[in-house]
DNA sequence: CGTAAGTTTGAAACTAATCAACTGTTGTGG
DNA sequence: CCACAACAGTTGATTAGTTTCAAACTTACG
Protein backbone atom coordinates (compact mmCIF):
# COMPACT_ATOMS: atom_id res chain seq x y z
CA UNK A 1 0.00 0.00 0.00
CA UNK A 2 2.82 2.07 0.84
CA UNK A 3 4.07 1.69 -3.10
CA UNK A 4 0.76 3.89 -4.02
CA UNK A 5 0.97 7.57 -5.40
CA UNK A 6 -2.08 8.79 -3.67
CA UNK A 7 -1.36 11.38 -1.08
CA UNK A 8 -1.38 9.47 2.33
CA UNK A 9 -3.38 11.94 3.78
CA UNK A 10 -6.47 11.19 1.64
CA UNK A 11 -6.33 7.39 1.77
CA UNK A 12 -6.78 8.25 5.63
CA UNK A 13 -9.53 10.93 5.71
CA UNK A 14 -11.42 9.40 3.17
CA UNK A 15 -10.94 5.83 1.73
CA UNK A 16 -14.90 5.27 0.55
CA UNK A 17 -14.18 8.29 -1.89
CA UNK A 18 -11.70 6.29 -3.59
CA UNK A 19 -13.85 4.28 -5.54
CA UNK A 20 -16.32 7.36 -7.34
CA UNK A 21 -12.38 8.81 -8.49
CA UNK A 22 -12.38 5.94 -10.73
CA UNK A 23 -15.87 6.14 -11.77
CA UNK A 24 -16.85 6.39 -15.76
CA UNK A 25 -20.19 8.28 -14.57
CA UNK A 26 -18.60 10.53 -11.89
CA UNK A 27 -18.99 13.61 -14.64
CA UNK A 28 -22.80 12.68 -15.55
CA UNK A 29 -24.32 11.30 -12.85
CA UNK A 30 -26.47 13.33 -9.44
CA UNK A 31 -23.03 12.73 -7.40
CA UNK A 32 -21.04 15.51 -9.54
CA UNK A 33 -23.10 18.26 -7.67
CA UNK A 34 -21.72 17.31 -4.60
CA UNK A 35 -18.76 18.56 -2.47
CA UNK A 36 -16.33 16.45 -0.95
CA UNK A 37 -17.54 15.47 1.88
CA UNK A 38 -21.30 15.01 0.69
CA UNK A 39 -20.14 12.74 -1.47
CA UNK A 40 -17.79 10.42 1.11
CA UNK A 41 -21.56 10.10 3.17
CA UNK A 42 -22.99 9.16 -0.40
CA UNK A 43 -20.56 6.40 -1.03
CA UNK A 44 -20.29 5.19 2.80
CA UNK A 45 -24.10 4.46 2.69
CA UNK A 46 -24.07 2.39 -0.98
CA UNK A 47 -23.20 -0.37 -2.32
CA UNK A 48 -22.00 -1.37 -6.02
CA UNK A 49 -23.93 -3.59 -7.61
CA UNK A 50 -23.71 -5.59 -10.94
CA UNK A 51 -26.35 -6.99 -12.74
CA UNK A 52 -26.09 -9.42 -15.76
CA UNK A 53 -28.09 -9.36 -18.60
CA UNK A 54 -31.96 -9.54 -18.08
CA UNK A 55 -31.41 -9.39 -14.33
CA UNK A 56 -34.40 -7.38 -12.15
CA UNK A 57 -33.20 -4.48 -10.84
CA UNK A 58 -36.47 -4.35 -9.02
CA UNK A 59 -40.12 -5.13 -9.96
CA UNK A 60 -43.26 -3.05 -9.41
CA UNK A 61 -44.89 -3.70 -6.13
CA UNK A 62 -41.49 -4.30 -4.41
CA UNK A 63 -40.46 -1.62 -1.56
CA UNK A 64 -39.33 0.93 -2.72
CA UNK A 65 -35.87 0.75 -0.56
CA UNK A 66 -33.18 1.29 -3.13
CA UNK A 67 -32.48 3.72 -5.57
CA UNK A 68 -29.53 3.23 -8.11
CA UNK A 69 -27.32 5.33 -10.02
CA UNK A 70 -26.60 3.65 -13.03
CA UNK A 71 -23.11 3.81 -14.11
CA UNK A 72 -22.55 0.91 -16.73
CA UNK A 73 -24.74 -1.00 -19.30
CA UNK A 74 -28.54 -0.72 -20.13
CA UNK A 75 -31.29 -0.53 -18.28
CA UNK A 76 -34.64 -0.57 -19.04
CA UNK A 77 -38.12 0.33 -17.02
CA UNK A 78 -41.36 -0.81 -18.22
CA UNK A 79 -44.51 -1.61 -16.81
CA UNK A 80 -46.50 -4.53 -17.51
CA UNK A 81 -50.67 -4.77 -17.63
CA UNK A 82 -52.26 -7.72 -16.04
CA UNK A 83 -52.54 -9.45 -19.36
CA UNK A 84 -49.05 -8.92 -20.65
CA UNK A 85 -49.17 -5.99 -22.62
CA UNK A 86 -46.49 -3.79 -21.85
CA UNK A 87 -45.05 -0.43 -21.95
CA UNK A 88 -41.53 0.18 -21.80
CA UNK A 89 -41.16 3.44 -19.58
CA UNK A 90 -37.49 3.95 -21.44
CA UNK A 91 -34.05 2.93 -21.26
CA UNK A 92 -31.57 4.38 -18.95
CA UNK A 93 -27.90 4.52 -19.74
CA UNK A 94 -24.59 5.45 -17.57
CA UNK A 95 -24.88 8.63 -15.43
CA UNK A 96 -28.37 8.14 -15.09
CA UNK A 97 -30.44 8.22 -11.64
CA UNK A 98 -33.29 5.52 -11.25
CA UNK A 99 -35.34 7.11 -7.82
CA UNK A 100 -36.82 10.28 -8.60
CA UNK A 101 -40.17 8.68 -9.01
CA UNK A 102 -40.05 6.11 -6.22
CA UNK A 103 -42.36 5.96 -3.69
CA UNK A 104 -43.16 3.48 -0.83
CA UNK A 105 -43.04 0.86 -3.60
CA UNK A 106 -41.98 0.66 -7.08
CA UNK A 107 -45.00 1.17 -9.36
CA UNK A 108 -42.59 -0.54 -12.53
CA UNK A 109 -40.08 -3.03 -13.37
CA UNK A 110 -36.45 -2.44 -13.83
CA UNK A 111 -34.45 -4.69 -15.55
CA UNK A 112 -30.83 -4.51 -17.26
CA UNK A 113 -31.12 -4.93 -21.16
CA UNK A 114 -26.71 -5.50 -20.84
CA UNK A 115 -24.44 -6.27 -17.78
CA UNK A 116 -25.10 -3.47 -15.74
CA UNK A 117 -23.28 -1.62 -12.80
CA UNK A 118 -24.70 0.59 -10.45
CA UNK A 119 -24.76 2.17 -7.12
CA UNK A 120 -27.58 1.45 -5.12
CA UNK A 121 -28.74 3.62 -2.29
CA UNK A 122 -31.07 2.74 0.79
CA UNK A 123 -33.68 5.39 0.03
CA UNK A 124 -33.66 6.18 3.55
CA UNK A 125 -30.12 7.79 4.10
CA UNK A 126 -30.58 8.75 0.32
CA UNK A 127 -32.99 11.10 1.49
CA UNK A 128 -31.34 11.59 5.10
CA UNK A 129 -28.50 13.46 2.97
CA UNK A 130 -30.74 15.36 0.97
CA UNK A 131 -31.73 16.81 3.61
CA UNK A 132 -28.53 18.31 4.56
CA UNK A 133 -27.59 18.63 0.92
CA UNK A 134 -29.49 21.93 -1.38
CA UNK A 135 -26.88 20.94 -4.04
CA UNK A 136 -28.62 17.61 -4.38
CA UNK A 137 -32.04 18.84 -4.04
CA UNK A 138 -31.90 21.51 -6.80
CA UNK A 139 -29.49 18.62 -8.63
CA UNK A 140 -32.89 16.03 -8.11
CA UNK A 141 -35.22 18.35 -8.92
CA UNK A 142 -33.90 19.40 -12.01
CA UNK A 143 -33.77 15.93 -13.14
CA UNK A 144 -37.05 15.10 -12.08
CA UNK A 145 -38.12 18.57 -14.56
CA UNK A 146 -36.37 16.75 -17.35
CA UNK A 147 -37.94 13.48 -16.90
CA UNK A 148 -41.01 15.37 -16.89
CA UNK A 149 -40.56 17.46 -20.38
CA UNK A 150 -39.54 13.98 -21.75
CA UNK A 151 -42.47 11.90 -20.38
CA UNK A 152 -44.44 14.67 -22.12
CA UNK A 153 -42.56 14.32 -25.39
CA UNK A 154 -43.30 10.59 -25.19
CA UNK A 155 -46.75 11.34 -24.87
CA UNK A 156 -47.30 13.55 -27.76
CA UNK A 157 -45.39 10.14 -29.75
CA UNK A 158 -47.49 7.77 -28.31
CA UNK A 159 -50.82 9.62 -28.73
CA UNK A 160 -50.15 11.03 -31.94
CA UNK A 161 -47.34 10.05 -34.37
CA UNK A 162 -47.28 7.42 -36.77
CA UNK A 163 -45.06 4.37 -36.40
CA UNK A 164 -42.52 5.60 -39.04
CA UNK A 165 -42.44 9.05 -36.93
CA UNK A 166 -42.41 7.34 -33.76
CA UNK A 167 -39.48 5.20 -35.19
CA UNK A 168 -37.12 8.24 -36.54
CA UNK A 169 -38.20 10.25 -32.96
CA UNK A 170 -36.86 7.08 -31.33
CA UNK A 171 -33.83 6.65 -33.52
CA UNK A 172 -32.61 10.34 -33.98
CA UNK A 173 -32.89 10.36 -29.86
CA UNK A 174 -31.04 7.90 -29.33
CA UNK A 175 -28.10 9.02 -31.53
CA UNK A 176 -28.69 12.09 -29.65
CA UNK A 177 -27.66 9.91 -26.03
CA UNK A 178 -24.94 8.59 -27.52
CA UNK A 179 -23.52 11.64 -29.05
CA UNK A 180 -23.72 13.08 -25.60
CA UNK A 181 -22.17 9.82 -23.77
CA UNK A 182 -18.99 9.92 -26.70
CA UNK A 183 -19.92 7.56 -28.76
CA UNK A 184 -19.27 8.27 -32.86
CA UNK A 185 -22.11 10.52 -34.22
CA UNK A 186 -24.50 8.47 -36.56
CA UNK A 187 -24.21 5.55 -35.30
CA UNK A 188 -26.73 4.24 -33.23
CA UNK A 189 -25.66 1.11 -30.75
CA UNK A 190 -29.65 -0.14 -29.88
CA UNK A 191 -28.50 -2.95 -27.57
CA UNK A 192 -32.00 -3.02 -26.96
CA UNK A 193 -34.42 -5.75 -28.78
CA UNK A 194 -36.89 -5.11 -31.53
CA UNK A 195 -39.59 -6.30 -28.62
CA UNK A 196 -38.24 -3.25 -26.22
CA UNK A 197 -37.97 -0.69 -29.06
CA UNK A 198 -41.85 -1.79 -30.25
CA UNK A 199 -43.11 -1.51 -26.57
CA UNK A 200 -41.19 1.56 -26.15
CA UNK A 201 -42.89 2.93 -29.24
CA UNK A 202 -46.39 1.23 -28.55
CA UNK A 203 -45.89 -0.71 -32.04
CA UNK A 204 -45.70 -4.40 -32.20
CA UNK A 205 -42.13 -6.00 -33.64
CA UNK A 206 -43.30 -6.60 -37.35
CA UNK A 207 -44.47 -2.57 -37.51
CA UNK A 208 -40.84 -2.09 -36.07
CA UNK A 209 -39.47 -4.01 -38.26
CA UNK A 210 -40.64 -2.86 -41.49
CA UNK A 211 -40.36 1.11 -40.39
CA UNK A 212 -36.56 -0.08 -40.29
CA UNK A 213 -36.54 -1.81 -43.76
CA UNK A 214 -38.73 1.58 -44.71
CA UNK A 215 -36.16 3.56 -44.16
CA UNK A 216 -33.21 1.35 -45.41
CA UNK A 217 -35.16 1.22 -48.86
CA UNK A 218 -35.64 5.10 -48.66
CA UNK A 219 -31.47 5.48 -47.65
CA UNK A 220 -32.32 6.62 -44.25
CA UNK A 221 -30.44 4.24 -42.45
CA UNK A 222 -28.02 1.31 -43.07
CA UNK A 223 -28.06 -1.81 -40.75
CA UNK A 224 -25.01 -2.61 -39.60
CA UNK A 225 -23.88 -5.91 -37.63
CA UNK A 226 -25.28 -6.63 -34.06
CA UNK A 227 -27.98 -4.25 -34.99
CA UNK A 228 -26.52 -1.40 -34.62
CA UNK A 229 -27.99 1.12 -37.40
CA UNK A 230 -25.65 3.78 -39.03
CA UNK A 231 -27.97 7.11 -39.45
CA UNK A 232 -27.19 8.35 -43.34
CA UNK A 233 -29.38 10.78 -43.37
CA UNK A 234 -29.94 12.00 -39.85
CA UNK A 235 -31.70 15.66 -40.74
CA UNK A 236 -34.51 13.64 -42.63
CA UNK A 237 -35.02 11.88 -39.77
CA UNK A 238 -35.03 14.73 -37.50
CA UNK A 239 -37.65 16.41 -39.65
CA UNK A 240 -39.51 13.43 -40.21
CA UNK A 241 -39.63 12.52 -36.23
CA UNK A 242 -40.11 16.28 -35.32
CA UNK A 243 -43.47 16.77 -37.96
CA UNK B 1 -60.35 48.74 9.90
CA UNK B 2 -61.23 49.29 13.98
CA UNK B 3 -64.52 47.39 13.42
CA UNK B 4 -62.86 44.10 12.08
CA UNK B 5 -62.68 40.72 14.23
CA UNK B 6 -59.25 39.98 13.30
CA UNK B 7 -56.40 40.60 16.02
CA UNK B 8 -55.13 43.58 15.17
CA UNK B 9 -51.14 41.96 15.70
CA UNK B 10 -51.92 39.74 13.28
CA UNK B 11 -53.19 42.88 10.62
CA UNK B 12 -50.28 44.72 11.65
CA UNK B 13 -48.10 41.71 11.07
CA UNK B 14 -49.00 40.06 8.20
CA UNK B 15 -51.97 41.77 6.19
CA UNK B 16 -50.18 39.81 2.95
CA UNK B 17 -51.68 36.56 4.36
CA UNK B 18 -54.77 37.14 4.99
CA UNK B 19 -56.26 36.16 1.19
CA UNK B 20 -54.39 33.15 1.91
CA UNK B 21 -56.85 32.47 4.82
CA UNK B 22 -59.74 32.41 2.60
CA UNK B 23 -58.34 30.79 -0.37
CA UNK B 24 -60.74 27.53 -0.91
CA UNK B 25 -57.46 25.45 -2.34
CA UNK B 26 -55.46 26.10 0.44
CA UNK B 27 -55.03 22.72 2.06
CA UNK B 28 -54.58 21.16 -1.00
CA UNK B 29 -52.07 23.65 -3.06
CA UNK B 30 -48.42 23.54 -1.79
CA UNK B 31 -48.41 26.09 0.43
CA UNK B 32 -50.23 24.34 2.53
CA UNK B 33 -47.05 22.78 4.02
CA UNK B 34 -45.33 26.37 4.47
CA UNK B 35 -45.12 27.98 8.46
CA UNK B 36 -46.75 31.18 8.46
CA UNK B 37 -43.59 33.25 7.89
CA UNK B 38 -43.09 31.41 4.86
CA UNK B 39 -46.28 31.73 3.37
CA UNK B 40 -46.26 35.48 3.94
CA UNK B 41 -43.06 35.46 1.66
CA UNK B 42 -44.69 33.28 -1.03
CA UNK B 43 -48.19 35.48 -0.68
CA UNK B 44 -45.51 38.78 -1.06
CA UNK B 45 -44.12 37.88 -3.99
CA UNK B 46 -47.25 36.79 -6.13
CA UNK B 47 -50.27 37.85 -7.99
CA UNK B 48 -53.86 36.39 -7.80
CA UNK B 49 -54.57 36.32 -11.49
CA UNK B 50 -57.78 35.25 -13.29
CA UNK B 51 -58.80 34.14 -16.76
CA UNK B 52 -61.41 33.94 -18.87
CA UNK B 53 -62.40 30.41 -20.40
CA UNK B 54 -60.56 30.06 -23.38
CA UNK B 55 -57.46 32.36 -22.20
CA UNK B 56 -53.90 31.18 -22.56
CA UNK B 57 -52.01 31.12 -18.88
CA UNK B 58 -48.90 30.24 -21.13
CA UNK B 59 -47.70 29.10 -24.51
CA UNK B 60 -44.99 26.77 -25.75
CA UNK B 61 -41.77 28.98 -26.46
CA UNK B 62 -42.98 32.00 -23.54
CA UNK B 63 -39.80 32.56 -20.98
CA UNK B 64 -41.05 30.15 -17.83
CA UNK B 65 -40.68 33.07 -15.65
CA UNK B 66 -44.03 32.67 -14.21
CA UNK B 67 -45.47 29.70 -12.34
CA UNK B 68 -49.02 29.07 -11.27
CA UNK B 69 -50.98 27.71 -8.30
CA UNK B 70 -54.57 26.62 -9.63
CA UNK B 71 -57.05 27.78 -6.97
CA UNK B 72 -60.09 27.70 -8.99
CA UNK B 73 -61.41 26.45 -12.12
CA UNK B 74 -60.13 23.83 -14.72
CA UNK B 75 -56.68 24.44 -17.06
CA UNK B 76 -55.49 21.67 -19.93
CA UNK B 77 -51.94 21.85 -20.73
CA UNK B 78 -51.37 20.53 -23.94
CA UNK B 79 -48.39 20.03 -26.75
CA UNK B 80 -48.63 20.81 -30.62
CA UNK B 81 -46.44 19.47 -33.54
CA UNK B 82 -46.08 21.56 -36.37
CA UNK B 83 -49.03 20.68 -38.44
CA UNK B 84 -50.96 21.13 -36.15
CA UNK B 85 -51.86 17.46 -34.35
CA UNK B 86 -52.23 17.88 -30.47
CA UNK B 87 -51.69 15.89 -27.30
CA UNK B 88 -53.32 16.78 -24.00
CA UNK B 89 -50.99 16.04 -21.50
CA UNK B 90 -53.22 16.58 -19.06
CA UNK B 91 -56.00 18.74 -16.75
CA UNK B 92 -55.22 20.58 -13.89
CA UNK B 93 -58.09 21.40 -11.38
CA UNK B 94 -57.83 23.51 -7.73
CA UNK B 95 -54.89 22.67 -5.68
CA UNK B 96 -52.42 21.59 -8.68
CA UNK B 97 -49.59 23.34 -9.06
CA UNK B 98 -47.70 24.04 -12.66
CA UNK B 99 -44.46 24.88 -12.83
CA UNK B 100 -42.36 21.39 -11.55
CA UNK B 101 -41.77 20.87 -14.87
CA UNK B 102 -40.83 24.46 -16.31
CA UNK B 103 -37.14 25.26 -17.30
CA UNK B 104 -35.97 28.40 -18.75
CA UNK B 105 -38.98 28.23 -21.18
CA UNK B 106 -42.45 26.70 -21.29
CA UNK B 107 -42.32 23.58 -23.70
CA UNK B 108 -45.83 22.91 -23.41
CA UNK B 109 -49.41 25.11 -23.59
CA UNK B 110 -51.69 25.96 -20.55
CA UNK B 111 -55.12 27.59 -21.34
CA UNK B 112 -58.61 27.16 -19.15
CA UNK B 113 -61.17 25.53 -19.90
CA UNK B 114 -63.04 26.92 -17.65
CA UNK B 115 -62.42 30.53 -15.91
CA UNK B 116 -59.51 30.51 -13.62
CA UNK B 117 -57.97 31.81 -10.52
CA UNK B 118 -54.59 31.14 -10.09
CA UNK B 119 -51.93 32.35 -7.69
CA UNK B 120 -48.82 33.69 -10.09
CA UNK B 121 -45.48 33.49 -9.05
CA UNK B 122 -42.18 34.97 -10.57
CA UNK B 123 -40.11 32.33 -11.08
CA UNK B 124 -37.06 33.09 -9.20
CA UNK B 125 -38.18 34.53 -6.54
CA UNK B 126 -39.79 31.36 -6.20
CA UNK B 127 -36.69 29.61 -6.22
CA UNK B 128 -35.42 32.25 -3.76
CA UNK B 129 -37.97 30.93 -1.46
CA UNK B 130 -37.49 27.42 -2.31
CA UNK B 131 -33.97 27.71 -1.20
CA UNK B 132 -34.59 28.90 2.19
CA UNK B 133 -38.01 26.36 3.03
CA UNK B 134 -36.72 22.52 2.75
CA UNK B 135 -40.70 21.36 3.35
CA UNK B 136 -41.70 23.55 0.08
CA UNK B 137 -38.69 21.65 -1.63
CA UNK B 138 -39.86 18.37 0.00
CA UNK B 139 -43.48 19.29 -1.03
CA UNK B 140 -42.07 19.95 -4.84
CA UNK B 141 -39.83 16.92 -5.33
CA UNK B 142 -42.81 14.87 -4.01
CA UNK B 143 -45.44 16.82 -6.60
CA UNK B 144 -43.05 15.64 -9.28
CA UNK B 145 -42.80 12.37 -8.52
CA UNK B 146 -46.55 11.83 -8.12
CA UNK B 147 -46.22 13.86 -11.76
CA UNK B 148 -44.36 11.69 -13.26
CA UNK B 149 -45.97 8.17 -12.07
CA UNK B 150 -49.11 9.83 -13.58
CA UNK B 151 -47.38 10.36 -16.44
CA UNK B 152 -45.81 6.77 -16.69
CA UNK B 153 -49.41 5.87 -16.05
CA UNK B 154 -50.46 7.79 -19.15
CA UNK B 155 -47.99 6.21 -21.09
CA UNK B 156 -49.27 2.64 -20.80
CA UNK B 157 -52.69 4.00 -21.74
CA UNK B 158 -51.73 5.63 -25.03
CA UNK B 159 -49.31 3.02 -25.90
CA UNK B 160 -51.51 0.25 -25.04
CA UNK B 161 -54.66 0.09 -24.38
CA UNK B 162 -57.76 0.13 -26.85
CA UNK B 163 -59.99 3.26 -27.25
CA UNK B 164 -62.56 2.14 -24.53
CA UNK B 165 -60.30 1.27 -21.82
CA UNK B 166 -58.51 4.51 -22.34
CA UNK B 167 -61.78 6.43 -21.62
CA UNK B 168 -62.86 3.78 -18.94
CA UNK B 169 -59.66 5.21 -17.56
CA UNK B 170 -60.26 8.53 -17.72
CA UNK B 171 -63.63 8.37 -16.66
CA UNK B 172 -62.42 6.35 -13.38
CA UNK B 173 -59.70 8.70 -12.64
CA UNK B 174 -61.92 11.69 -12.95
CA UNK B 175 -64.24 10.64 -11.07
CA UNK B 176 -61.72 10.30 -8.34
CA UNK B 177 -60.34 13.53 -8.40
CA UNK B 178 -63.68 14.67 -8.45
CA UNK B 179 -64.32 13.05 -5.25
CA UNK B 180 -61.93 13.67 -3.70
CA UNK B 181 -62.53 17.53 -4.33
CA UNK B 182 -65.49 16.66 -2.64
CA UNK B 183 -67.87 16.27 -5.18
CA UNK B 184 -70.50 13.66 -5.59
CA UNK B 185 -69.33 10.48 -5.77
CA UNK B 186 -70.09 8.61 -9.65
CA UNK B 187 -70.29 12.18 -11.14
CA UNK B 188 -68.28 12.94 -13.64
CA UNK B 189 -68.61 16.86 -14.75
CA UNK B 190 -66.34 16.97 -17.91
CA UNK B 191 -66.12 20.30 -18.40
CA UNK B 192 -63.50 19.66 -21.30
CA UNK B 193 -64.59 19.50 -24.47
CA UNK B 194 -64.90 15.91 -26.66
CA UNK B 195 -62.00 17.44 -28.59
CA UNK B 196 -59.86 17.50 -25.57
CA UNK B 197 -61.00 14.46 -24.24
CA UNK B 198 -60.06 12.82 -27.66
CA UNK B 199 -56.47 14.86 -27.50
CA UNK B 200 -56.01 13.35 -24.14
CA UNK B 201 -56.46 9.81 -24.96
CA UNK B 202 -54.77 9.57 -28.04
CA UNK B 203 -57.81 9.87 -30.17
CA UNK B 204 -60.62 11.11 -32.56
CA UNK B 205 -63.57 12.89 -30.84
CA UNK B 206 -65.60 10.44 -33.16
CA UNK B 207 -63.96 7.72 -31.33
CA UNK B 208 -64.54 8.87 -27.87
CA UNK B 209 -68.26 9.61 -28.87
CA UNK B 210 -68.59 5.80 -29.71
CA UNK B 211 -67.03 4.64 -27.01
CA UNK B 212 -69.34 6.71 -24.58
CA UNK B 213 -72.76 5.50 -26.81
CA UNK B 214 -71.15 1.72 -26.17
CA UNK B 215 -70.92 2.03 -22.49
CA UNK B 216 -74.17 3.77 -22.36
CA UNK B 217 -75.90 0.86 -24.59
CA UNK B 218 -73.81 -1.60 -21.79
CA UNK B 219 -74.93 0.22 -19.07
CA UNK B 220 -71.96 1.78 -17.76
CA UNK B 221 -72.68 5.06 -18.20
CA UNK B 222 -75.52 7.28 -18.30
CA UNK B 223 -75.79 11.20 -20.33
CA UNK B 224 -76.40 13.92 -18.29
CA UNK B 225 -77.45 17.82 -18.73
CA UNK B 226 -73.83 19.87 -19.77
CA UNK B 227 -72.24 16.67 -20.77
CA UNK B 228 -71.75 15.39 -17.24
CA UNK B 229 -71.76 11.36 -17.13
CA UNK B 230 -72.92 9.26 -14.09
CA UNK B 231 -70.80 6.04 -13.21
CA UNK B 232 -73.93 3.68 -13.21
CA UNK B 233 -71.12 0.81 -12.84
CA UNK B 234 -68.14 2.13 -11.73
CA UNK B 235 -66.21 -0.77 -10.53
CA UNK B 236 -67.10 -2.43 -14.23
CA UNK B 237 -65.34 0.61 -16.07
CA UNK B 238 -62.48 0.57 -13.30
CA UNK B 239 -61.76 -3.10 -14.40
CA UNK B 240 -61.80 -2.39 -18.06
CA UNK B 241 -59.87 0.95 -17.24
CA UNK B 242 -56.86 -1.29 -15.25
CA UNK B 243 -57.52 -4.72 -17.88
C1' DC C 1 -85.65 31.79 -32.34
C1' DG C 2 -81.67 31.29 -35.26
C1' DT C 3 -77.02 30.49 -35.60
C1' DA C 4 -72.69 28.43 -34.49
C1' DA C 5 -70.32 25.23 -32.12
C1' DG C 6 -70.11 20.82 -30.37
C1' DT C 7 -71.63 15.97 -30.60
C1' DT C 8 -73.38 11.75 -32.49
C1' DT C 9 -73.97 8.44 -36.09
C1' DG C 10 -72.93 6.06 -40.53
C1' DA C 11 -69.98 4.36 -44.38
C1' DA C 12 -65.58 3.89 -46.43
C1' DA C 13 -60.61 3.94 -46.13
C1' DC C 14 -56.40 3.07 -43.99
C1' DT C 15 -52.85 2.12 -40.61
C1' DA C 16 -51.07 -1.04 -37.75
C1' DA C 17 -52.03 -5.60 -35.57
C1' DT C 18 -52.35 -10.37 -36.08
C1' DC C 19 -51.25 -14.71 -37.96
C1' DA C 20 -47.89 -17.37 -40.32
C1' DA C 21 -43.75 -18.63 -42.55
C1' DC C 22 -39.13 -17.98 -43.29
C1' DT C 23 -34.32 -16.25 -42.42
C1' DG C 24 -30.57 -15.03 -39.76
C1' DT C 25 -27.92 -15.02 -35.39
C1' DT C 26 -26.14 -16.67 -31.14
C1' DG C 27 -24.75 -19.87 -28.14
C1' DT C 28 -24.11 -24.79 -26.66
C1' DG C 29 -22.76 -29.45 -26.43
C1' DG C 30 -21.32 -33.45 -28.95
C1' DC D 1 -15.26 -27.22 -35.03
C1' DC D 2 -19.63 -28.14 -36.52
C1' DA D 3 -24.56 -29.33 -35.87
C1' DC D 4 -28.39 -27.98 -33.77
C1' DA D 5 -31.52 -25.57 -30.91
C1' DA D 6 -33.37 -21.42 -29.34
C1' DC D 7 -34.09 -16.96 -30.08
C1' DA D 8 -34.40 -12.60 -32.72
C1' DG D 9 -35.67 -10.41 -36.82
C1' DT D 10 -37.79 -9.99 -41.46
C1' DT D 11 -41.33 -10.51 -44.84
C1' DG D 12 -46.02 -11.65 -46.58
C1' DA D 13 -51.16 -12.09 -46.34
C1' DT D 14 -55.06 -11.08 -43.89
C1' DT D 15 -57.83 -8.88 -40.32
C1' DA D 16 -59.33 -5.60 -36.96
C1' DG D 17 -59.71 -1.24 -34.86
C1' DT D 18 -59.48 3.39 -35.48
C1' DT D 19 -59.47 7.24 -38.56
C1' DT D 20 -61.39 9.85 -42.13
C1' DC D 21 -65.06 11.77 -44.56
C1' DA D 22 -69.82 13.08 -44.51
C1' DA D 23 -74.15 14.27 -42.68
C1' DA D 24 -77.59 14.69 -39.12
C1' DC D 25 -78.49 16.03 -34.65
C1' DT D 26 -78.16 18.60 -30.08
C1' DT D 27 -76.85 22.17 -27.15
C1' DA D 28 -75.48 26.70 -25.87
C1' DC D 29 -76.05 31.39 -26.52
C1' DG D 30 -76.89 36.07 -28.43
Amino acid sequence: MSDIAAPVERVLDDPCVEPCDACAARGVSICRVLPHRQLRRLADCMVEQEFAAGATLFGDGDPGGALFNITDGVVKLFKLMPDGRRQVIGFLFRGDFLGVSVGDHHTLWAEAITPVRACRFPRAAFYNLLRDSPELYEELLSRAADELRVAQAQMVLLGRKTAQERLATFLVDMADRERRRGAVPGLVTLPMTRSDIADYLGLTIETVSRAVTAFETAGFVRRLDRGALALLQPDVLARLARI
